[in-house]
DNA sequence: TTTTAGCACTCGTTAACCTAGAGTGCTAAC
DNA sequence: GTTAGCACTCTAGGTTAACGAGTGCTAAAA
């Protein structure tokens, strides 16, 4: 059925005023709130026959009536303009990310923060996998006698470190050469790509530092196969009258938690770039059935590495989230672009 | 006033009860199951004595009592017998913090999970400020023509890296050289300790890379004056009856978002080893009258560096938190001082 | 044919009221 | 000093009634 241009601008009040107020809304209230120039009857009418093709739902007989899954999605595509972000706001927010330190892991996570900041939802930002980096340089520094410090630089501009003892001694200027020989021989690689030949090379040439070492890649990239994830405003969802009952809250709280649940909604690694809405029972999780989710991916340069989003009720400020999510995703992607460079 | 055996008895019987149960206990209950060999009624008058003395509270005339801060506080010194935790647990938990990372940023935010785990409260680690840390190397990585990887290995087993731009190129043997002069310079020397005529020299000496290192050191050790902190299983406050309450849940939580207050909380950096346990008003925050905190300090060989706690409500199974704070903070105080060594 | 005023009806919310039950303190007997 | 008995208090939970917001329908008006 297609919507004319009355029942339309029904269904945007009602669901402008929803997202407000969170209550059900009447016909009253949209005659006197939005004069569309018509009485409660006839936007009665037209509620009727909304409810009927399914934008909207009545929670019971005697209440107004609230957006469904599919209203939503209709204004999501169709009725919603993004808020526009003055210019000047837009530099600010450009800046903040700016100004985070240049490795890549802080940044990522302070713009998390960031983002919780300004949407006032949870925000979630994926980070790549480690093991798709490539290897850049290794270097071996001796803190003391038997320990030395095995630091990893991955591209794009992650940092990895870890200290390990050894039973040898060796020299600072042993450890130079060793670096200088290992990072020959693996940069440019990913930890898929050593073969088993050239790690028996490696344990062979090395002895125990070089199995060390491998120890030490294999564990930090290997381990890391699932994407990082951060979390940031998570008591913000107290502030959404659905999350009031405290069972509800708890289980979107404990379903973050949990790793794989968070990569599962924004895993949708498609290729697709620009910002993505999933609304209510769209989501994968049933546990999340009633929240939204505004996703972003990021990327260096053309390679799309992560995403970034916002969770909030379906009930979500749409507009204003669509907004900011792409604002950063584009912030975010321009500057680790330029900080690789 | 000076309470007899029996008195004790009952108090003892109420906060165990109080404990497990989260409601106030009746004259009735207590006779029934804890066999104390008389009647209600008897108990009923003991209870009016305690009651009187502030050792226990009647939240409404016709309820039982509860136990008040003063009666916890009876129960933690006297009363209770710290839940012993069998060898072979020991050993698990011990192994278990063994097993983290070496360093020592990880091994102490994995502890923290560790703690909330076993405990089933919220966990808080402080970890020491860097600004206390000595200088012990610095190494530069050359990553490409424009950037350079600065890693500055503190003591105690601290690593920091950042990645700084220069203008001006340099080759791999620059940078070593480099790396060894500066670290010759500062090692040793902690921030507070760096004279402003060793800082000019350095200027003069190695220019915009002397600058940028500098401010590296500034940034990441002055910045970090305060006490870092990490919260773990925040969610499980919503297992607590005293929590249902939204509004008091959030209320804590957004404390605990709050550095400040973490560190009022286990601020008490007091030299004193052993497990503390500070009780509802005690606390000095109003805003966690109603938690009790329990918490040790962890130390690498004689000098304490941090603290760990766990928070709850008043109503905390001490005992059993009491035995597993000690445990996990001498664990922690044992590992790393052998790692450090 | 479309819009609207009017009205009866539904149902959730709130307040008032009531009851059951848990627990107490007091008294008097043991 | 202890305990049985009893009157009393207060909360939690359930029921009822009034209220109000909102609806759908009908019939009149545009």
């Amino acid at each position: 059925m297609l919507l004319n241009e009355r029942k339309i601008s029904v269904l945007h009040a009602i669901i402008d005023d929803y997202i407000r107020s969170a209550e059900p809304v009447g016909s009253r209230t949209i005659a006197r709130r939005y004069n569309l120039g018509v009485s409660p009857a006839t936007i009665r009418n037209e509620m009727a026959d909304l409810e009927e093709t399914g934008y909207i739902i009545q929670p019971h007989i005697s209440a107004g009536r609230i957006p469904s899954d599919k209203g939503y999605r209709f204004y999501v595509d169709v009725l919603m303009e993004p808020s526009p972000i003055p210019a000047i706001k837009r530099q600010e927010i450009y800046r903040r990310v700016q100004k985070q330190s240049q490795e890549i892991e802080v940044l990522i996570q302070e713009t998390s923060k960031l983002l919780a900041l300004l949407t006032n939802y949870v925000a979630i930002v994926v980070v790549p996998p480690v093991v798709k980096c490539v290897l850049k340089h290794i270097q071996l520094v001796l803190i003391d006698e038997l320990r030395i410090l095995v630091i990893l630089v991955l591209y794009p501009g992650i940092v990895q470190n870890r200290i390990i003892r050894v039973q040898t001694r060796y020299t600072v200027e042993e450890l130079t050469l060793i670096s200088q020989q290992l990072t020959q021989k693996l940069q440019g690689l990913s930890y898929g790509e050593m073969r088993s030949g050239l790690i028996k090379d490696i344990k062979r040439e090395f002895g125990d530092i070089g199995s060390a070492i491998l120890d030490i890649i294999h564990n930090e990239l290997a381990d890391s196969k699932q994407e990082q994830y951060y979390l940031n405003g998570a008591i913000q969802i107290f502030e959404q009258p659905e999350f009031r009952d405290i069972e509800r809250a708890k289980g979107l709280l404990s379903l973050l938690e949990k790793g794989e649940a968070v990569s599962d909604l924004l895993g949708d690694w498609s290729k697709i770039n620009g910002v993505k809405v999933i609304i209510g029972q769209e989501n994968p999780r049933a546990e999340i059935h009633e929240c939204s989710v505004v996703t972003s991916n990021y990327s260096i340069g053309q390679e799309v590495i992560g995403t970034i989003g916002v969770i909030g009720p379906t009930r979500m400020e749409y507009a204003r989230v669509y907004s900011i999510v792409e604002l950063i995703a584009d912030s975010l992607s321009e500057i680790l672009t330029e900080i690789v460079k």
